[in-house]
DNA sequence: TGACAATATAACCACATAGTTATATGCTCA
DNA sequence: TGAGCATATAACTATGTGGTTATATTGTCA
């Protein structure tokens, strides 16, 4: 039987709490958003059909997992991307939804 | 400004479920698990240490998102994984947490 | 069929969290 | 300093879910 690397506890807590941070749609909504450049809080409530205090506690849980970044410029705060590993992670699970439903439809080709 | 593919509300909601599923340590035990070959619910049980119901009602989601097959077996249930890209994610994942955790210690060297 | 083992489900509790409304904080400019 | 805008936070509600205990289901074997 083969043998893979097991995580530690530690680290499987690790790795659940930075999915976790992308369990939310509204999260993926924010990052897809950031992805075209830095944007104030502002312009992503408008841009993700939100609340402020709403996107502003998004960005909150997507800072302290080190996603986003921010920059005060006056009275905005600009977020961007941080970790550009976040994308990588979407295309993975997007690649795998894809092939996954294409087995479904097959099944009634 | 550069352009990247959109996804729609119900592809973000998708992709944000999945990573739901794996937003827990115990489900990606489980994983690690199986990543050895496929295990009977009884022989998981002991080696996640959980009780019975709980490592039956993680599979359940597992299977829900067709994340892990089963296979019955006599009065044995034989659960096994279905979609390899989940150690893929863990992959990204890790390797993020990594880079994340040696810029961090950086600044204290 | 009856006893037993393996697994799944139901019912429940405790806790986390997404969203809302109200308010606080911080910055700018007159 | 005071008005006003931008952002963050507090307090609250509603909902989802992980874990547990109890029970149902399914299969084996005598």
């Amino acid at each position: 039987m083969a043998k893979y690397k097991q995580m530690s506890p530690e680290a499987l807590a690790l790795a659940a709490s930075r999915f976790k941070v992308l369990s939310e749609p509204m999260r993926l909504e924010i990052l897809q958003v950031l992805r075209h450049g830095e944007t104030s809080v502002n312009d992503l409530t408008e841009k993700v059909a939100s609340t402020q205090p709403n996107v502003s506690k998004h960005l909150r849980v997507l800072q302290d997992a080190d996603l986003v970044a921010r920059r005060r410029s006056g009275s905005s705060v600009f977020y961007r991307i941080a970790d550009e590993t976040v994308f990588k992670l979407c295309d993975v699970v997007c690649d795998s939804l894809k092939h996954k439903f294409k087995e479904q439809a097959a099944i009634f080709a």
